[in-house]
DNA sequence: TTGAAAGCGCTAACAG
DNA sequence: CTGTTAGCGCTTTCAA
């Protein structure tokens, strides 16, 4: 058993208020005294119990964070963001890993709740829409702020990337390179931030007056098998085959890149190719993808200065707050053009 | 204020004791009291105070982990491994990134500690040697696993690959492949297993009967820069140049691919490369990257159960539990023949 | 400047 | 079967 804090003041010969006090930093302990409580802490190796102390003052300054897949690299990333926002604010930040299961998500929730946490950050797994009651209960008093993906009925803060944007620009990219025949290949469209990327596809191909065919648009999920089976069959066709192709994701972005390399094809010289979402390290496939990176980090950390912002609201009505960070496209050799396949490497351009 | 206890006892019109017997899931609870519960739980929407059932029971069911580079994508795998076999066992894992920090390392074990964790799966940041005192605060009774990296001084349970033979038989793959060559790149020599690996260089030297040259160790870090310019230095010099190199880990591994590729070198077609640990995604790269992988999620998993039985032990004697798991060794493009290039692709082989 | 004491929400005897 | 009660280790009045 640890040493308590009575046991401390026993040692010390004072009284287990003023143990608290010395320990807490309060003014007006003599120095007497805080050198014998100093000198009792070092000797008995006493660290205090943060759950009596938060049990008594209903205060655990712990944040809970539940993501989908903390193998995925972006996640990660996300996690030392707000990881060192939070602790520059002296919070805590516990994170938990749904493995992209929503009874387990929602299970994570509860538990955080159950903790006492005091915010928390999620990255939802799936795209269910909340009614308003599961809603409610899901909240339940703790302030929420999604991250990256918004699940649909949750009106929380909220932090992510201008996903429509973000793809519309790197659509643009392959159409001045001189692609008309642009293929999409989507993670699970229940993912609100899948559409966006999908209406950006569709907002460029618009714009420049290229239709929209629906047999460039390829459905998939975030299973590799799945997307390279389809992505292989939309390859395969040999009428109407895209010159380029975009992956909204880097689950999907890996799967393509797979499907490629495993028909003996290449890129750019037989197909180009740009990816939402580095596909970790990016920079040493060979060719290097053109993609499109988000700011990881600081979704992480902007997310936690918005949550402990509401936090210290308390009750106070404010409007959710939506924050948009702008993504970065990463011109690398996959997207030359279709013929010329001129590298343009290392160039990069933002929103 | 979320629902307590006892207002959840006065709404189902029964006593305190009962709603816990309830929630504990006890006999002995008439079917009548535990519905009337149950509604009330549903209607106030109660979650349970851990903070104060922990403070009561003495019991936290949680496990604490510290890691050294959460971006780094071996420790999430490790992580998963860890979490799931926790939950499992109806533990939670609380995990903290030290970013490669001692002092942080550090103050995150006395955290733990603070949050009466059961037990901790320590990834150590640095090769400092611990005094005995220093070990003994540090544990101060609760239960430490180390994982890949075994600190100095610290005689507690482990649970890493036997990197020692790993990278003999990485070398001894080289060596078959004809190479006499063989530079190694390593990272820092205060970590354990860097030495061991390095050892294991050595070793398969030896056994073959080639000499072991000075020249061809390339002493890193897990700085990306020092280590880049490392290589290129040793692979400008044009007398004893190696017609393959070797890295200790993944860091230095993406170092000295990016410096044969900066080099306008390919790789096997100018120098052979195998790495310890994959860079992510392996075999994406192109020319695929032979390596020596490691069963991360299992060290995980593993380390959760030897540190669960240890916790379980109470004070009971028993020897420090030191578990070594088997690498393997997935050759692919990147370490043919110094001439010949034959491509062995996809050919595993184990310890 | 200090000590005594109440009580956070829960569990675990124990008595009824 | 159910209610009452005594703490778990801490912070925080309140008196002294």
């Amino acid at each position: 058993m640890p040493p308590t804090q009575k046991e401390l003041a026993k040692l010390a010969g004072v009284s287990s208020g003023t143990v608290s006090n010395v320990i807490s930093g309060a003014t007006g302990v003599s120095e007497r005294s805080r050198r014998k409580v100093l000198d009792a802490i070092k000797a008995l190796n006493y660290q205090p119990n943060l759950i009596a102390r938060s049990l008594r003052t209903n205060r655990t300054f712990t944040l809970g964070m539940v993501i989908p897949d903390i193998t995925v690299p972006f996640f990660p990333k996300i996690i030392r963001g707000a990881e060192s926002a939070a602790r520059q604010a002296g919070y805590y930040l516990s994170v938990l890993d749904s493995e992209s299961n929503e009874e387990r998500e929602a299970a994570m929730m509860g538990l955080l709740r159950s903790q006492r946490v005091e915010g928390v950050l999620l990255v939802t797994a799936g795209g269910r829409k909340w009614s308003a009651e599961e809603a409610a209960a899901l909240i339940a008093g703790v302030p929420i702020i999604c991250l990256d993906r918004l699940p649909k009925g949750l009106e929380v803060d909220s932090v992510c990337v201008d996903d429509c944007r973000a793809a519309e620009m790197a659509i643009s990219h392959l159409i001045e390179m001189g692609h008309t025949q642009i293929a999409i290949i989507t993670g699970p469209l229940t993912l609100q931030n899948e559409q966006e990327r999908l209406r950006g596809y569709r907002q460029a191909l618009q714009k420049s007056g290229l239709p929209i065919q629906s047999s460039l648009h390829w459905r998939g999920s975030f299973e590799q098998e799945e997307v390279s089976r389809l992505c292989q069959k939309g390859l395969l066709s040999s009428v109407g085959r895209p010159t380029a192709v975009f992956a909204t994701n880097g689950v999907t972005g890996l799967a393509a890149i797979r499907s490629i390399y495993a028909m003996g094809l290449s890129t750019p010289k037989d197909i180009a190719c740009v990816t939402f979402d580095e596909l970790t390290s990016e920079d040493f496939f060979r060719p290097g993808i053109t993609s499109v990176v988000q700011p990881a980090y600081e979704i992480g950390s902007r997310a936690v200065e918005v949550l402990l912002n509401r936090i210290a609201m308390g009750t106070t009505y404010k409007a959710v707050e939506k924050v948009r960070l702008p993504a970065t496209l990463i011109v690398r050799e996959s997207s030359a053009t279709p013929l010329a396949q001129t590298a343009t490497k290392g160039k990069s351009r933002s929103q």
